[in-house]
DNA sequence: GTTTTTGTTTGCGCCAGCGCAAAGAAACAA
DNA sequence: TTGTTTCTTTGCGCTGGCGCAAACAAAAAC
């Protein structure tokens, strides 16, 4: 392992929860990564694994995912590179994943030993304060969504979802549109509905020159109709 | 204020979130504390206020809950003596409280402001660990109610709802029976549904006798039908 | 090129759950 | 006591969304 790798230090840098970090604690953490890959498909972890490392997207796309007793796939969070996920383990010494991370493109990502990591916040106690930022941040949004599924229609839902992702992209919002790389299934599981679903109302919006779709790709043309939509304002 | 007033000491001491502080630090706490009653129906804070202060409930119940732009409301959480809520504006200074915190019965709270509470995290770094075991708990919690909102049939989320607020309230599972003291519209909020059909439901469930109910008030009889039902074995 | 695999669309029938409405039942107020 | 409020039950009709099935389309494999 090369602890002192630049790219590396370069990437760890561009981690929000280390915003606030010192360049000596920097390179710490690049010491202690490895780098991993995995393709298209495959698995950084599953559900129920010791929590034994904690990830930083270096590269790809990847997304964590719940399955349910029945084999149902939910999905909780799109990752993109240079944000930290799995960092459980961190906190609670001896615990499971409870979501499983796939890549949704061949991806790699920062290793870092969950043991390790918690040592270093103990003796760097200030980085411990970019990892409650996380942390509320993803209970803001899991509380927001969780409101959402439990009073908005799927239309809405839908909608909403395809926004956030575009949001989230970082693609400007050009009169060109803004595409997706997302699969009927894959939308279907973060909004808790059914691919059947969630073609027909591409569908719908497609006739309405809303969106554009392709295979495993939607082109958002005119968001603001999609806002719309989401807010129940229109139909 | 009295700053050492025991009994505050004794009610900071027994919230898990401060289970590793020292004796001194519960003391600062307590220090800062204010006592805050709140009447049944009342709210300790509104969704969209300026987090200034985080509680601890000291005696009573209370909910977390969230309100839809068209007045649905969804249950979060329900509150018991000695947990701590709102703590966001502990961490980011400037935050609002994403959520409103009402009370069920006549409760009280210690109030202690975030800014202060901030501080005091700067200085007893461990005190951190605490609050991130919290939420990491938290995020565990809510991944897991929205994978069941997304998957499973409401029939099964309402006996969910029913035993886990069994475990959370603490009675001896016994012949006696369980006895909670929610209504169906209390139910329907946790679970996403309506108030009627959370009334059809225990309706069907109380003629096999697996539970009886009241006004406001439901005991169960058999937890282990309803752990059938929830894990969707029987019917 | 051809075949196979994987993703998408859409018709069709079905049903879980919604939500109104109206009647009971328990608590509370005067 | 009598009325008022609040919570609960249940019949009824409706519909949003599910899920099968079958056809189509676009990659990928050979």
């Amino acid at each position: 392992m090369d602890n002192h790798d630049p790219e590396i230090v370069e990437i760890i840098r561009h981690v929000a929860v280390l915003h606030d970090a010192a360049d000596e604690d920097l390179q710490t953490i690049a010491g202690m990564s490895i780098r991993r890959a995995v393709e298209d498909g495959g698995y950084f972890f599953l559900q129920g694994d010791k929590a034994e490392y904690l990830y930083i997207l270096a590269s790809g796309r990847a997304k964590l995912c719940m399955i349910s007793a029945d084999g149902q796939q939910v999905n909780l969070r799109t990752l993109i590179p240079n944000q930290l996920f799995g960092a459980l383990g961190a906190i609670q010494p001896g615990a499971v994943y409870p979501a499983c991370a796939q890549a949704l493109q061949d991806s790699t990502a920062l290793a870092i030993a969950s043991a390790d990591f918690r040592n270093l916040v103990t003796k760097r106690p200030h980085l411990s304060f970019g990892l409650m930022e996380l942390m509320t941040g993803y209970i803001q949004e899991m509380q927001e969504r969780y409101r959402e599924l439990a009073t908005e229609r799927v239309e809405q839902r839908v909608a909403r979802a395809l926004l956030r992702l575009a949001a989230q992209s970082g693609q400007k919002i050009e009169r060109g549109g803004i595409t997706l790389p997302f699969s009927r299934q894959d939308l279907a599981e973060m909004t808790g509905t059914t691919l059947y679903t969630v073609s027909r109302y591409l569908s719908r919006w497609e006739k309405k020159g809303m969106i554009t779709t392709g295979r495993e790709l939607i082109t958002l043309i005119e968001p603001h109709a999609l806002v719309r939509v989401a807010d129940d304002l229109a139909k």
